[in-house]
DNA sequence: AAATTATTGACAATCAACTTGTCATAAATC
DNA sequence: GATTTATGACAAGTTGATTGTCAATAATTT
């Protein structure tokens, strides 16, 4: 095992903590609000993919749709979203966001937005392109891998 | 929002994909074998720290110590790990991998980093390096946070 | 040494984030 | 027009955990 296998080892398993630590903080940012890591998760997808289905947005997160179902419902129950005018209701429901979830998404963002501004502060954009396209390469090797393991 | 930091949130919820992506691959290289993901990971463990209680294992995994005690009840059943004389019983069981418990890790972390050392191949290790670098202070920067966050 | 406090193992209940399966209906494709 | 696929709704099950509690033992304080 080489020195760089070793580290590319170790750097592929920071996703575990690292993904924790996120949701551990996502999670007490939310905590005073009425909106859960669920409901945030669909208005983000909704306020970055604009209007979609259910089902688009379950591809997006690769989750099922039955999952993301229940998600939608919650944040429609509670005025967050709403379905739009769906051309010749041509397959399913079109969500988007209601005003009220335009500015919770946009709030809960900019809330989240300065404190990863403070932690990018030691760092440089160069640093953090190349380890975004590391972390990618990374992604996308792991998703071909996966692909051929299914079959 | 700077360009930096736009890039920084991405690759910071890039953690979460990967993650699913690791586990997803991690569980299917298993699928043949005796183990389970959760039994794999106290394995990993004690190969790493060397003979140790149930409490620390936790600490490392950032997970309960009840949690942890399940995983450990379920590889010392099937004998990959023993208990270990523990010096004047000083506080709680010490236990370490068996032969065969070893033997098994070690098979299955080397047939993982094979395929770690085909994905970084496009990769040099400098630019591992760097990422490395890179994810480490995002995740000691949420660490932190959390810190914080929680009193 | 005695009293107090902390740690461990064991067990039970609960939770969050999913998946899998099924059904009826509506829409798209052949 | 017939067949296949997609969607919404609902139910049950799974995984990876957390929280709470208890008794026993070990460590610390007085």
């Amino acid at each position: 095992m080489t020195q760089k296998s070793d580290l590319l080892y170790e750097l592929a398993w920071l996703s575990r903590p690292l993904h924790q630590e996120i949701e551990a903080a996502v999670s007490a940012m939310l905590a005073e609000t009425t909106v859960t890591v669920r409901m945030r998760s669909v208005l983000e997808q909704l306020s970055k993919l604009g209007p979609s289905t259910v089902p688009q947005i379950a591809k997006a997160l690769d989750i099922k749709r039955q999952y993301v179902q229940i998600m939608m419902n919650e944040v429609e129950a509670v005025g967050m979203v709403e379905r739009s005018e769906n051309p010749a209701h041509k397959r399913s429901t079109l969500f988007h966001l209601s005003e009220s979830g335009a500015a919770i998404i946009r709030q809960i963002r900019d809330a989240e937005g300065k404190i990863i501004e403070s932690f990018g502060r030691n760092l440089t954009l160069d640093e953090v392109e190349r380890a975004h396209h590391v972390m990618e390469h990374l992604l996308t090797s792991f998703r071909t891998l996966n692909q051929r393991l299914k079959t």
